[in-house]
DNA sequence: GTATGCAGTACCCTTTTGTATACTAGCTGC
DNA sequence: GCAGCTAGTATACAAAAGGGTACTGCATAC
């Protein structure tokens, strides 16, 4: 790798610099960013308080894809310096323009729940 | 794994079942799911076709996630008994209904692409 | 003194993805 | 006959991403 001034982004497509849906799937890229980004939409919310609503996700994988996204510029980190730790996680503006993706997602998503129900 | 009668399907999450957006990210799960639907969205089209339009994916990659894509049914496979080999990959009616999702993220990758151009 | 909560980090292991190569089957060219 | 073509499949191996759990430091609660 680095054989060039600039690589490709670790997650990245090869000309994702072009094609948008390579574009966005480079941000999103990433088992928990669009939950992640899905349940921020509301509100800003709690390192904690995000994992509980996120049941399955691991904190190393929390904090990994939390940084990333903070890495994007979609998701900023408030940092209170107070004992016990409070940490707020809130969408940028340019997360919050990713509402429409998740929103077609979800909408998606209920159609398939209503329809064909597993358990 | 196989250790009881249903287990949770690879890549899904837990509360796939009932979450609307888990149950989409669980079918759109894999690297290259998003723009091979995406790619196949306009016409059906075959392999090696295929393989050249996503710059970066390797045979078994795609041969993999297009299995997948066939188990979810969101993509049919025709196989034409010829020589040379000649297999088709279409849309189905549930693949076709994914377009307002990747329709989103196209959007979504347009405007960073206009505001924010890497190369 | 022990237990809990917060927001992580460190360590190790498994799964997924990436890369490379060899193989199928019949056809064309030499 | 042998090489190269199409449109893949199969295999091996390395790298990257994901996952589980223990641990930290400080504070409050019991």
């Amino acid at each position: 790798m680095s054989d060039d001034s600039k690589d490709t982004p670790s997650g990245a497509f090869i000309g994702y610099e072009t094609c948008p849906v390579r574009r966005t799937l480079t941000v999103l890229n990433g088992k928990w960013k669009p939950l992640i980004i899905y349940e921020l939409l509301p509100a800003p919310c709690r390192f904690n308080e995000l994992k509980r609503r996120l049941p399955g996700v691991s904190q190393r994988l929390l904090t990994a894809q939390l940084r990333s996204l903070e890495e994007d510029g979609i998701v900023d980190r408030k940092v209170m310096e107070v004992v016990p730790p409070h940490v707020e996680y809130s969408l940028s503006e340019k997360g919050r323009s990713l509402q429409p993706v998740l929103q077609a997602m979800e909408t998606w998503g209920e159609n398939e729940v209503k329809n064909f129900p597993i358990s």
